[in-house]
RNA sequence: GCCGGCGUAGCUCAACCGGUAGAGCAACCGCCUUGUAAGCGGUAGGUUGCGGGUUCAAAUCCCGCCGCUGGCUCCA
């Protein structure tokens, strides 16, 4: 007999039982298991006394193993389908997998029809799913012919590999598996992409299909539902709708900001200087072209030279710049600094242009030029961790505590391609990584992401589809002073080396702005919208009227605009609506002959009447504490 | 940059297998003078992204380019 711990309670089985039969009676929802805190099949043999935990499909570990196990049997398909394929890897991921092949021919959308039906058919077959260990030599006589699983079984570093089959078809693969295809309920392949083969753009370009896969066709509805959803929160559509911005042909990621995207940009740059000053930090601006010199010495030209646009004037070659550390070193060097200027706070909101790959440009997402709210911070080396530690909390204050993003911490270290000793590096990574511990921030390590001049602690936000991207980042450097020889006078009357920081809290305004627009789905706090107010007119006879009104509200700082077209109220509103505007004055008989105002709440609806003067309080009221609806 | 998809009126989309471009909304004009999410009628609007080719005939098929887009690679 053996004895098995469960959370809940101790049983006996004889030698040998598997834990699928175990399941039978104690788990009947089970799919995998974990034995001695490793993931394992139902079809695993009990051969001693273990601590075991079932895991259902509706676990994070049985969605995993859910959605492996329809990748495998969406390869078998493809295998079936299309005989020659040569198979790459297919894993789990957010909501679904994907599997990476090797044809002649691409994928088309009919072809993704014909795949889903006959994974239909593995799946009603109910195969189970078989595992096997076997040598590498064997395991390279079953998949030698195919060059990426012979790559896959050569860098593995067991001797042993296990493979999975189901039916006719065998993969390579760690598993676990489902105990049958019959577990998989409620799939579907959504699209076609070309991925390189590990990753790397000098190797072949594989097709990837992505899949998404659930436990109950409900789930998978609502998966599709909620992506529906969120495409109408699309920064790039409600960008237009709202006339935001626009991006044009003339100009692939440059963008335009029309009159009510710069409203709100202004008012996102007039929080941003108003917390900085508070913060103890100086604003400065540095050029956009500066001479490619400058860029050599800052290590640019050696490191970053692809990213770059450059120009010539009067025969000699210029940059356009791409960051904007090297103007802040020149206004650093423009004379002499004592430590007891430090921490040295320089901010800049610094318009950068990078030449980034056709194929990236994405909305405001990601843009050829952008505005990054830069600071670059010089001190003392004592004083790293307390400076770290101020812009986690600003960091922090500004994306949680004022607009209420969740967000993600990365820590990433030295890349191939970057200057400085391994002793510089370790230091700077060391000290990134108190401050976060410090602090008590959980975060990821991303191995080799730095900046050539330094490692770096990044933030990430989400859009609407779930896609993260870089927002706020603190890098550390001690590379750029040394290159631009940068000097403090010490307590003891010597020069000295300060250190510095790049950081950004933003991130880029743009990128910023298009997070905002998806996180608010276009509507903005009040404090935020590019129109609070809009005066609506019941008839031509309150006309002058509403104008009085938009000129008093407009006086106390509201920023109010009047729809005085002969139109019905039901229509008026509606737009009002549809553009998101938060409140809604109706002027009418009633409202002339009392003196008040019949208001409208973009999600309250109609909140009655008040006097102008409680509307006007309580619009500064909203606006003052920055609330959401 | 690479792989796939897409590009028709300001916007959203239609036009069977090639037969010569149409609807709703918006705009404009008029009627209605309107009370909390779409009143009615009319007018105008297109070298179908650009350039070639095939064909009696191309939005439709083929080639090249540009842009957008989902990924890959790269980064705020």
């Amino acid at each position: 007999m053996v004895e098995l711990v469960l959370p809940e309670e101790k049983v006996q089985f004889p030698r040998g039982t598997t834990l699928g039969q175990v399941a039978e009676t104690l788990a009947p929802a089970a799919v995998a298991a974990r034995v001695n805190g490793r993931l394992v099949d139902l079809t695993y043999p009990l051969v001693e006394d273990a601590e075991v935990e079932f895991i259902t499909d509706g676990s994070p570990e049985g969605l995993e193993i859910l959605r492996h196990s329809t990748a495998h049997v969406m390869a078998q398909a493809v295998k079936r389908l299309f005989p020659g394929t040569r198979f790459g890897i297919g894993p789990a991921i957010e909501n679904g997998f994907y599997y990476d092949f090797d044809l002649p021919e691409p994928f088309s959308s009919d072809d993704l029809t014909r795949i889903e039906e006959e994974m239909k058919k593995i799946i009603e077959a109910d195969l189970p799913f078989k595992r096997q260990e076997l040598g590498k030599e064997e395991a390279l006589e079953i998949f030698g012919g195919d060059v990426y699983k012979k790559e896959l079984i050569e860098d593995l570093p067991d001797e042993s590999v296990s493979i999975y089959s189901q039916g006719e078809f065998v993969d390579l693969c760690r598993g676990p598996h489902l105990p049958s295809t019959g577990y998989i309920k409620a799939f579907k392949l959504v699209n076609v992409a070309g991925a390189y083969w590990r990753g790397d753009s000098s190797r072949p370009m594989l097709q990837r299909i992505y899949g998404v896969a659930f436990p109950t066709q409900e789930e998978l509805a609502d998966h599709l539902h909620m992506l529906e959803e969120a495409a109408k929160r699309d920064h790039r559509r409600l960008g237009k709708e709202l006339d935001l911005f626009s991006i044009h042909e003339e100009g692939p990621g440059f963008p335009f900001f029309h009159p009510k995207g710069m409203v709100l940009r202004n008012l996102l740059e007039d929080f941003w200087r108003e917390v900085h000053i508070k913060r103890g930090y100086k604003e400065i601006k540095t050029p956009i072209i500066l001479s490619e010199q400058l860029w050599r010495q800052s290590g640019h030209w050696d490191h970053y030279k692809d990213n770059m646009y450059f120009t010539t004037i009067d025969d000699a070659t210029y940059a356009i710049k791409p960051m904007n550390c090297p103007g802040a070193m020149l206004v650093y060097k423009e004379r002499l600094h004592s430590y007891r200027e430090f921490p040295l706070r320089l901010a800049e909101m610094g318009l950068v242009h990078r030449h980034e790959l056709s194929g990236v440009l994405h909305g405001l997402m990601r843009v050829r030029c952008f505005t990054q709210d830069d600071a670059h911070i010089f001190m003392l080396p004592s004083q790293i961790k307390d400076e770290i530690s101020g812009i986690i909390d600003l960091v922090d204050y500004v994306y949680r505590q004022v607009f209420g993003f969740e967000y993600r911490v990365e820590l990433s270290t030295r890349p191939e391609n970057s200057m400085g000793s391994d002793e510089v590096w370790e230091r700077a990574t060391t000290a990134l990584k108190e401050a976060l511990e410090e602090r008590g921030m959980e975060y990821t390590i991303n191995e080799g992401d730095g900046a050539f001049y330094g490692p770096k602690i990044d933030f990430h936000l989400r859009d609407c589809l779930g896609r993260t991207w870089q927002c706020g980042t603190i890098q550390l450097d001690f590379l750029m002073p040394e290159r631009f020889d940068l000097v403090y006078v010490g307590e003891d009357g010597e020069r000295h080396r300060p250190v510095m920081i790049h950081r950004v809290v933003l991130g880029s305004i743009e990128r910023f702005i298009g997070i905002l627009i998806e996180h608010y789905a276009g509507a903005f706090p009040l404090w935020l919208a590019p129109v609070q107010v809009r005066v609506l007119t019941v008839g031509e006879r309150h006309v002058e009227h509403a104008s009085a009104l938009e000129q008093k509200m407009s006086e106390a700082g509201i920023r109010v605009e009047t729809d005085l077209r002969s139109e019905k109220v039901g229509y008026k509103i509606r737009e009002a609506q549809v553009h998101q505007i938060p409140y809604m004055v109706v002027v009418g008989d009633k409202e002339v002959e009392s003196g008040t105002l019949s208001i409208r709440h973009r999600r309250q609806g109609d909140l009655g009447a008040m006097s102008l003067e409680e509307f006007i309080e309580r619009v500064e009221n909203e606006t003052r504490s920055k609330q959401g609806d």
